[in-house]
DNA sequence: GGCCCGAGTTGATTTCAGTCAATCGCCCGA
DNA sequence: TCGGGCGATTGACTGAAATCAACTCGGGCC
């Protein structure tokens, strides 16, 4: 029994894009079957990082592109004198490592939340492949796009000048995004600390944790450390707009 | 003469890449004199916009990328109620436009903040040099992952705590670009409104003046309104990273 | 099991930036 | 040339979030 799941590891491993269960959420959507083996090929292993554990560091060379398959990571650049700013959460089917393309070597860090299993594209090989197929090539210029329009958001996020404001987007997009997952879009298990989200958001720690309790207090969430229920998804959505803010009205300069 | 000018133009116009002063600031960047001239063949035009004018608006189909080729753009996206977020400020050698390869059409608009001149490289006509001149590609690649990075300084500027800083950074950093295009980078006439900083910055435009005002007291710069020149660049750059913050400071989540 | 440390919460206070309001002055167009 | 309007500045005040501080709680480790 054991050495039969082991070998069904193996396969699983061998056959990475085809048979994984991330599918459409991945690079391969929209890719047909052939080019999908051709795929597969490129994936060089997976990789399992323990909480805290780096997947790659600043000044790092560029070697790959690396896919969450299960937990999820934080991304952060983080300057000289030590300041942190995280720059985004990774759920699976995301593909991190996009800022080592411009210089050859990574400019920012990206970590584990939780213990997480990753997929390695040696970009030699991926390439190689992306030459070869162009569908391959537009799905990954979609996928960098996709990239830019999530921090887009990240900046819309942070430029709302309610603090409550942004963290009911957060939470919203947080809870979108594991519904997409097909996993629960209301019990939520935040991966990451108070500390991350504070820092994520432009707030302070304690902001967060009072924001927390002030939304469980408005019966929107239910709240139990990284353990939080949507009780009223619809005042929640109602929040991530409430205040109207005259300054961010468009206003041609 | 006139006439003479006009023929100038318009050879100026038919190889435009080759000839352009941007030279290594744009696509071409190191792509050869052979691959350089195929680029040409994709630059349908020049387009002139007048200040405020529209590049392309939400919703818009995917048609082209877009290099500023003078003057100046904002990007910038606009939620249902009107509230506006902006996303950058791009000066000549940008490109802009790649928010829509997700989804073959624009999820935010660009406009002209001055009067400006935008070279248009249709992406049907891109797509094909691309796949015919490898190392084209891999530039393309490096241009997106400069726009993430570029993005990442954007969060990094709104994360912080103190409006100082994020003003700071924001001339220091656009004093930077400046000087890479081989302009002035000590005396700045801004192209954006107060009203665009402080929407960029998140902050409010009474204390962007404010912040404006300060700095002149202090002898860092001399304002008067757009033109602003900047005297004490050595002081600018310490009051980047004036007050330490412990909540960035990296805390292992 | 008990201890210890750090994440998280809550309270008191301060401060900085937002808001409201008034005014200036530049630019543009009648 | 003269208004008008808007961008920009400045002031007074308010309020929200940062800061400082104390404490709780939970989990991990011995």
């Amino acid at each position: 029994m054991v050495s039969g799941a082991s070998v069904f590891d193996l396969n699983q491993l061998r056959r990475s894009c085809s048979s994984c269960a991330l599918g459409e959420l991945c690079l391969p959507a929209g890719i047909g079957s052939a080019d999908l083996d051709r795929l597969d090929t490129t994936v060089r292993d997976r990789r399992t990082l323990d909480r805290g554990g780096a997947l790659y560091r600043d000044g790092d060379p560029f070697e790959a592109l690396y896919v969450v398959r299960s937990g999820s990571l934080k991304t952060f650049v983080q300057d000289e004198s030590g300041d942190v700013q995280i720059l985004g959460f990774h759920l699976p089917g995301e593909i991190v490592g996009f800022d080592a393309l411009a210089l050859n070597r990574h400019v920012s860090q990206a970590e584990a939340l939780e213990r997480s299993s990753i997929c390695e594209l040696p970009y030699a090989r991926l390439q190689h492949v992306v030459s070869e197929v162009p569908a391959l090539q537009r799905q990954l210029m979609r996928v960098i796009s996709r990239e830019v329009i999530e921090e887009h958001r990240h900046l819309v996020m942070m430029g709302r000048q309610q603090a409550q404001e942004q963290l009911a987007i957060f939470l919203k997009s947080l809870a979108d995004r594991y519904q997409r997952l097909q996993r629960d879009g209301i019990a939520l298990s935040l991966p990451m600390s108070r500390y991350d989200i504070a820092n994520y958001l432009g707030l302070a720690v304690e902001t967060v944790s009072r924001l927390f309790s002030r939304l469980e207090e408005m019966g929107v969430l239910e709240v139990n450390r990284k353990a939080v229920r949507i009780l009223r998804a619809d005042l929640l959505a109602s929040l991530c707009h409430s205040g109207t803010t005259p300054t961010k009205r468009h206003d041609t300069g």
